[in-house]
DNA sequence: CCACGGTATCGACAGGGTGTCGAGTGGGTC
DNA sequence: GACCCACTCGACACCCTGTCGATACCGTGG
């Protein structure tokens, strides 16, 4: 509904005080790297950026607001480095694009792995993580709905599923396999060939041949 | 590690009570229906199961291990029912095979809903869901790997990625695509194609062609 | 220099959920 | 009739969350 950014701070960002705010949120992530969500209380958090569990309140109304900003920040960073991939090289070389996208997904995600596996946990029992989540796993199948389109308009693709279906499946196995592999789950794909086993699905779902 | 079955339950099936169990199970089973299991408290199924609090941990050592219970017997459906799918008409038609086995699956982990999304959630932060579920996607896998193998021997599938790979990377995207179709999340394929979406992906990746 | 208002902080409380302990109860058996 | 054992629950201790009211700090204007 809103435009874009900020809303969910708080009220004015003019004193000081502003340090607790990143003090907590750079908290959060460090705890999130040793532990679950579940075993993180609020406590733990106000303990970790040096102030008392009602001052918490003071800066976010819950546990849930915290991990939703660092969400908030991992996915203008995805954004940004998916927005270096140039679309020209579509043309030129989809193989590589493609590849390009899935690698610029890994390598941003992986960064952040504990933040990102923490929210696919909180969103399952919280709607503002799950909404923001879903708003960004949409633009991303439609921006791959459409480029499945226009390969097929200009006969790179030939033509098949409903694009939008094709990109939903093929997000949807992304977001499960690189999960599996920051989680380190035990039946998985080895984390260095996980790009590649993407890679070659999407491109076989895509152009339905293994060399384009 | 064990063999298969229960060990799980408590001590002796012996005398009555019996019918306790199975009363808790099935309030589980319906509240989760209605609500998620962060907010179905053991007070929850121990009223609904005409018990008391206390009462309800004779029976069960805590709340996920009702789930667990209840997975159980969902996965042992799906066993069964995907043991009903024979093998044989893999050579014959094998696009038939696949949609089979995508349709089992659809079919019996659609009709527990409430019991897979829960588990899905459970499974984040709880060691026993998640090694159930883990041993049982391992063993999906480990087939679908199998058979993937065996239209390479025999020549109706090209070489390609690893067979164990590329199973692991269809049955997630079946898992999570499935998922969202269980959940009505907003960015998710027809209810009515879910199906049709996965077969076709399946087919462009083990065989690298639309038409076997 | 001193009210004054907003920022920032915390002690203390209430509420709700979990897990445990010890004291029952009732039906089968020797 | 004494005894065991499956079964039941009241009451307690604990932990975590969220809120309220009191307080401290600080810049500004009278």
């Amino acid at each position: 509904m809103g435009p874009a950014t900020s809303k969910r701070g708080r009220r004015s960002p003019r004193p000081s005080g502003d340090d607790r705010e990143g003090a907590i949120l750079a908290t959060a992530e460090r705890l999130l790297g040793e532990r679950s969500m579940r075993d993180i209380s609020i406590d733990d958090l106000a303990r970790g950026a040096g102030i008392s569990r009602p001052t918490f309140y003071f800066y976010f109304p819950s546990k849930d607001a915290v991990l939703l900003a660092l969400l908030d920040g991992v996915v203008q960073e995805a954004d940004a480095a998916l927005a270096a991939v140039s679309a020209d090289i579509l043309a030129a070389d989809p193989s590589r694009y493609w590849r390009d996208c899935i690698a610029t997904f890994h390598r941003t995600f992986g960064a952040h792995a504990a933040v990102t596996l923490a929210c696919a946990e909180v969103r399952l029992t919280n709607t503002e993580v799950l909404e923001l989540w879903s708003r960004v796993m949409d633009s991303w199948n439609q921006a791959v709905a459409a480029a499945i389109e226009g390969e097929r308009v200009r006969g790179a693709a030939p033509p098949g599923l409903p694009a939008r279906d094709l990109a939903i499946a093929l997000n949807s196995m992304n977001e499960r396999v690189l999960y599996s592999s920051f989680a380190h789950d035990v039946p998985t794909v080895a984390a260095e060939d996980v790009v590649d086993v993407l890679h070659t699905v999407w491109l076989n779902a895509i152009y339905q041949t293994t060399d384009p």
